[in-house]
DNA sequence: CGTTCTGTTTCGGCAGTCGAAACACTGTTT
DNA sequence: AAACAGTGTTTCGACTGCCGAAACAGAACG
């Protein structure tokens, strides 16, 4: 149990409180575990019982964990409805585009999702799932590459230049056979994606999983998230290939008019 | 506002962990103040600004919130998104609620609300708001009493005799002129909703807002929740009041069905 | 009726937290 | 341009309240 912590790791000091830190890796933590004692969280933060049975009171106390008093487990409390409801209903993005992934859910019959790049990966922040009952696992909140995967790749080809060499630099991990690993081929792979607009990508994070994502864009012109459909491969014939394609483009044009885009004849830059 | 919270000092001791519980309070108060900055977070939580300088830090270190570098201002992160979802995803009732919650809100077009009780307040923990631009304002996550409006009063009347306790030996404030204030005269009130299984509401929580409840059950035959429907006094006609009843307690019915409860002809007893 | 899990409680030492105040920065006013 | 009035950031030392260890208490096995 010797707990060496690794905050110690030599440089300057952060102003990370960590107590507090540590009751987030525990809130955290509750979302893969739910329904665990005390003793079972603690092994999964690799704290101690008894800071683990403290934090989960402080916990409590403001609603953020429930507690079973009969089964003595914790899940997520009601305030953990309330901070994912606001933070849902304070983004235009989100709010904007969920009619949009609803319409493009059911046109295309699979998973759709909409990602956001935070640092060097990708976060889901909304989606719409499939009506067919083998559809992909997904969930809002979930953290991936970069480097892999059609949303992701979208985010990738239109970050700044510093962070797609934070991620080429790292190593690329190959998540499937097809997954890119090579750094060249990866750069001039973004480069076509810029100019054609779109990505199909199959097998890179699964080898039964396609992804087709397309840009979205702000007023700015910036690109701001990535719209995805993903489903099993099985289900993807070159017709339907077509057809997703298509809607998952019409349907980031629409998004990004919502999100008050308007497209520029000319991008004229000296 | 009457935010006596307990004696800090003196009495005894409890598992506090006062850096987690100050932490927590921010996060709540980011829910009410988006987009601000350290200053702003500072008044509102009653903390210094170097404090909440480095909780924001130690938050946005776990994704909890969320800095717009250029403008210096917090947001709820995206973790807070994957709380909820997962919040949500976890509770059986909510899941199983929200389609019925869309169904009584389609037809009914006001705002279908699931309720909870904890302790002695109520809780929204789902919505389905109303296709109406005129619609009460309601959201998920938020608290309220138990005594006044509709789901409360279904809840109040389903909870352990001791929360009733609780509840009528306190001040019960009177949020409009038809509030109920009297002990008395909410405890024969509280046995009349056990026995008509529903209840009709017009202006106890506000004197513009009409609530329609009924109790929600699980296998076990507890109340586990409150189905209710609210709306402006404005559009609650004679008419309009039986339909939206009949559409309350078939949508009650359905619900505590899906959850396994099963109407029995006789309580059996040893 | 032990055994072995749990969750809860106590306790003291010292790491970590916290307030105050200085500092840096940006935008506005004179 | 310089002074100002706001921000957000950083430093620092004192002291407190956090934390690990270990004892305690209950429940659920066998």
């Amino acid at each position: 149990m010797a707990r060496s912590k690794e905050a110690k790791s030599g440089e300057g000091a952060s102003y990370l409180v960590t107590s507090v830190d540590r009751a987030m890796q525990l809130l955290l933590a509750l979302v893969d575990h739910p329904d665990s004692g005390v003793t079972e969280l603690a092994e999964a933060t690799q704290n101690t019982k008894s800071l683990t049975f403290r934090l989960l009171y402080t916990l409590e106390q403001r609603g953020l964990v429930r507690k079973d008093p009969e089964r003595r487990t914790y899940t997520l409390g009601y305030a953990a409805l309330l901070l994912g409801d606001q933070s849902r209903q304070q983004s235009r993005l989100i709010t904007t585009a969920d009619p949009v992934l609803a319409d493009l859910s059911a046109k295309t019959e699979e998973n759709a999702l909409l990602l956001v790049r935070e640092g060097v990966q990708h976060i889901c922040v909304a989606m719409c799932a499939s009506p067919h009952p083998l559809r992909i696992f997904a969930a809002v909140g979930r953290k991936g590459p970069l480097h892999a995967g059609g949303g992701p790749k979208i985010l990738l080809a239109h970050a700044p230049d510093e962070v797609v060499h934070d991620v080429v630099s790292g190593a690329l991990e190959a998540f499937t056979e097809v997954s890119p690993t090579d750094p060249d081929a990866l750069a001039s792979v973004l480069e076509v994606i810029r100019q054609e607009g779109y990505v199909i990508s199959i097998g890179e994070l699964d080898p039964n999983i396609f992804s087709i994502a397309a840009p979205v864009r702000d007023a700015s012109g910036e690109v701001v998230a990535a719209l995805a459909v993903n489903g099993p491969t099985g289900r993807l014939s070159d017709d339907i290939r077509d057809q997703i394609l298509s809607h998952v483009l019409e349907a980031a044009d629409r998004l990004s008019r919502l999100l008050g885009w308007r497209e520029r004849a000319d991008i004229r830059i000296g």
